[in-house]
DNA sequence: CCTCCACCGGAACGTGAGGAGT
DNA sequence: ACTCCTCACGTTCCGGTGGAGG
């Protein structure tokens, strides 16, 4: 036990210094500078521009598929103009507002009233009361508002009414101006909205194209400079990240997601370099990852049908048939005490999990003997029949013996 | 060529939870 | 505090189907 003290210090000392910031590789790390995304940079700022003149700018809609820069472009312009604002004396605030947390009119208010030290509670104002204290807390005073509003479809899809008051601030203001900024990676999302609110958003729109593979490389090499010490990385997982990320369009942050796993899996190895082995090994981690969180966030009787195939599996069956599943489904049911679901809503979880990729469905005639679908998995057993047996009401699942097999005897003739 | 299996999957409807309006 | 609306989740009902076997 007395070695104990000593833990952490033999650790210390042993693990090889791989990183030299772990930050630069975190998701709300701006860098210093953006690569391959000058024009959309320059856009923004000479829309912005007329802030420092203390006029309102145009509201901007900014689209892009996941990882294209967006939020880092428009984080950095909205630092340059803050920074620019001092240097001239017009005060500019911008304010970074994520939808996917904050998605009602409520919430969004409440964020941004706090963001002007005005204390709203999390619940219980009237929505309203609210909109004024805002109102009444940037008007204090001259300034410029930028509201850059992420992920801004989650706060539209209940309703647009946020945006359509907040477009509209402008008129009751007296002394200070807000423009929002939109991002979004759905470039439909337009249609959802409010023909005024529409017109008022999206006087100017930014689209930001994928990235390719060598302009990944660039953004990797750029952040591996900062992130990294010097030579731990092989000449080949750069490259390599690039590649895997640049067959799923060009995601500059799964490229950052993938160098950064590799380098830890080489650190956990305790080896003082990053090879191309180790960006095999973290694609692959990543993948089982989200299968597993996928599986772990799975509805109850989702899980139950997958353990169903499982079990299937398990009993000697390749590809398993709707009915059987049907029926261990029913066993399983009446062994944890659940409501059993009907058939038709079966053949609609099937369907999920095959969306999902956990499984694989298709559709087959077996002429005389029907028409049904051959289920295999298409993920490891092994890897997810934990995660199914964790989940609190399942536990007792591992022991559980199916009777009445002759269904899938007889399928195998 | 016809039948008929064993399920597919669309449509309409019921229900409860939760948010918005008043 | 109340009703109204919407949405996710399920059920009921049922027409549809490709081909093995007669």
């Amino acid at each position: 036990m007395g070695d104990l003290k000593d833990l952490f210090r033999g650790l210390l000392k042993d693990t090889p210094h791989i990183f030299m910031d772990r930050n630069v590789f975190s998701s709300g790390y701006t860098p210093a500078s953006l690569p391959h995304r000058d024009a959309q940079i320059t856009t923004l700022a000479s829309i912005l521009v007329k802030a420092l003149r203390g006029d309102a700018p145009s509201n901007v809609l900014m689209y892009g598929k996941t990882g294209t820069g967006k939020t880092a472009v428009a984080r950095y312009v909205g630092e340059e103009l803050e920074k620019m604002g001092v240097e001239t004396n017009v005060t500019c605030s911008v304010l970074y507002i994520n939808c996917e947390l904050v998605d009602t009119q409520y919430r969004l208010l409440a964020q941004l009233a706090k963001a002007f030290d005005c204390e709203v509670p999390f619940t219980g104002w009237p929505t309203d009361h609210v909109y004024e204290e805002f109102k009444k807390a940037i008007d204090s005073k001259e300034q410029v508002v930028i509201i850059i509003l992420d992920e801004v479809d989650n706060l539209v899809i209940k309703s647009d009414d946020a945006l359509y008051n907040i477009t509209r601030i402008n008129g009751v203001l007296k002394n200070a101006k807000v423009s929002l900024i939109g991002i979004s990676n759905d470039l439909n999302f337009t249609d959802y909205l409010d023909p005024r609110v529409k017109s008022s958003l999206g006087e100017e729109e930014l689209i930001f194209p994928p990235y390719d593979a060598l302009q990944i490389q660039d953004i990797l090499y750029q952040r591996a400079k900062n992130g990294f010490n010097e030579g731990v990385l092989a000449d080949d997982v750069i490259p390599m990240c690039a590649a895997y990320a640049a067959q799923e369009h060009g995601d500059a942050r799964r490229a950052l997601d993938l160098l950064r796993v590799s380098a830890e899996l080489a650190e956990r190895a305790k080896l003082i370099q990053v090879a191309g082995m180790h960006v095999r090994m973290a694609q692959d981690k990543i993948e089982s990852d989200r299968i597993i969180e996928v599986i772990r966030t799975l509805p109850v009787q989702s899980k139950l049908v997958l353990y169903s195939v499982i079990v299937l599996l398990d009993n000697g069956s390749r590809v398993s048939r709707t009915g059987e599943v049907y029926s261990i489904y029913k066993q399983l049911c009446n062994n944890i005490d659940t409501d059993i679901l009907t058939q038709r809503r079966i053949t609609d979880l099937i369907s999920e999990l095959d969306m999902l990729g956990i499984i694989n469905a298709i559709v087959v005639n077996k002429g005389r003997y029907g028409r049904t679908k051959e289920i295999s998995l298409s993920v490891p057993v092994q890897s997810i029949r934990n995660v199914l047996t964790d989940e609190q009401r399942l536990t007792s699942l591992s022991e559980f013996k199916p009777v009445n097999m002759q269904v899938s005897l007889a399928a195998a003739y």
